[in-house]
DNA sequence: CGAGTCGTGTTGACGATGTCAACATATATT
DNA sequence: AATATATGTTGACATCGTCAACACGACTCG
């Protein structure tokens, strides 16, 4: 064995697999990654590949778990550093999902659409989701307590967040938004919407 | 020319492999959807569906717009003819089109998935898209008049709302949202949420 | 230091797929 | 009846994922 893990005649292929399929996404989505056509790229042998993920279904969920743990680290870093109160804080990790999203569209359509994956061992890409799933749960939680939002099912009003975030995401990837429309603000509009809609109230219906 | 479209050899080819790949995609999802297997079924060589459809991305995308056109009117019968209150209406217009997604989970996933469909003349689908988005911008656009949903821009709040739905059946239908968990209550708390975010008030903040 | 073992990479091959060109035939048109 | 057009078939090709057989480098153990 080798100290540095899969080091030995190309210098770590394994990292090199895993860096170049995720530009092939990001350059011509993740139906452009071949395995003949990153080994081209890498100079090694259509096979190659083979030593270290068992077909390309494992390489490209590899490649999705990675964009979970991006995603993942990007909410923390809003939830723990951002200014503002508290609840605008919890906004702004909707925000930054969407924006995560948007920034990396051909990746995000990967982590989420199993289609490409053809069914198989995907359990570790529903746990990376699942993560960054229960974080949120965490949120909604403290939220709760500290008495701005709605005393509901947590675990619910995370779905409900989630569902918005990510479909607000989904359609733009797609295409279904027009691009005359404000994007930002829209953002913004779905965020704030949520928001009003699980917040507790002192008056009124 | 036929009077009856297509009607030479076989018989209607081309409704039949509008019905034939829609039996596939239930059965086993769009990635099951070959040329070769396809003809097999119907009884003719794997280069007879060229005669109808210029590849197999337009042959699927005609399979998604048809997805398109029974969700439309399925909404459009909650619409007109939904018992409760005009902003209840709305809301079960809400979980119809979750339940739609739910009961054509393959169908639904290639109606927005584009990653299955090369990009190519995708135009047909997202206009057929558009026309359920058209349709609930005029609900929204009613629903402001009659004094129930706040008076921003309903192409917005449209966005919004369809986001939310979207993204429940997106997520519910790629196995993110656990099996233990109630959905029919998950989909009935979105659209409250949503309403309860959107609807005017009287007092409080 | 030498032999063997295992990790890593290569080549050859197979079956499956989308698609085109060339050909065949049925239907419509005149 | 003759011709044109719509429809369907077969052969062929490039590409793909993947496996088996082989080759080589590096580490281990004597």
């Amino acid at each position: 064995m080798t100290d540095q893990a899969g080091a030995y005649h190309h210098g770590d292929l394994r990292a090199a697999l895993l860096a170049e399929a995720a530009t092939m996404i990001a350059e011509a989505g993740a139906a452009s990654v071949t395995m003949r056509e990153i080994g081209r790229r890498l100079g090694v042998s259509r096979a190659a590949p083979y030593r270290h993920f068992a077909d390309k279904t494992a390489l490209l969920v590899a490649v999705a778990a990675a964009g979970f743990d991006r995603l993942k680290r990007r909410l923390q870093t809003v939830e723990a550093g951002a200014p503002g109160s508290s609840l605008e804080r919890l906004r702004r990790m909707g925000e930054e999902y969407v924006r995560f999203a948007l920034e990396n569209p051909a990746h995000y359509r990967l982590m989420y659409g199993k289609e490409a994956l053809t069914r198989q061992d995907l359990p570790a890409l529903r746990e990376a989701a699942n993560a960054i799933f229960e974080q949120l749960v965490e949120v909604f939680q403290t939220h709760q307590r500290s008495g701005g939002i709605k005393r509901q099912d947590p675990r619910a009003q995370a779905y409900v967040a989630w569902s918005a975030v990510h479909g607000l995401a989904s359609l733009w990837i797609e295409g279904q938004i027009h691009a005359t429309d404000d994007i930002d603000g829209l953002i913004r509009q779905t965020t704030r919407t949520l928001l009003e809609g699980m917040r507790v109230r002192r008056r009124g219906a």
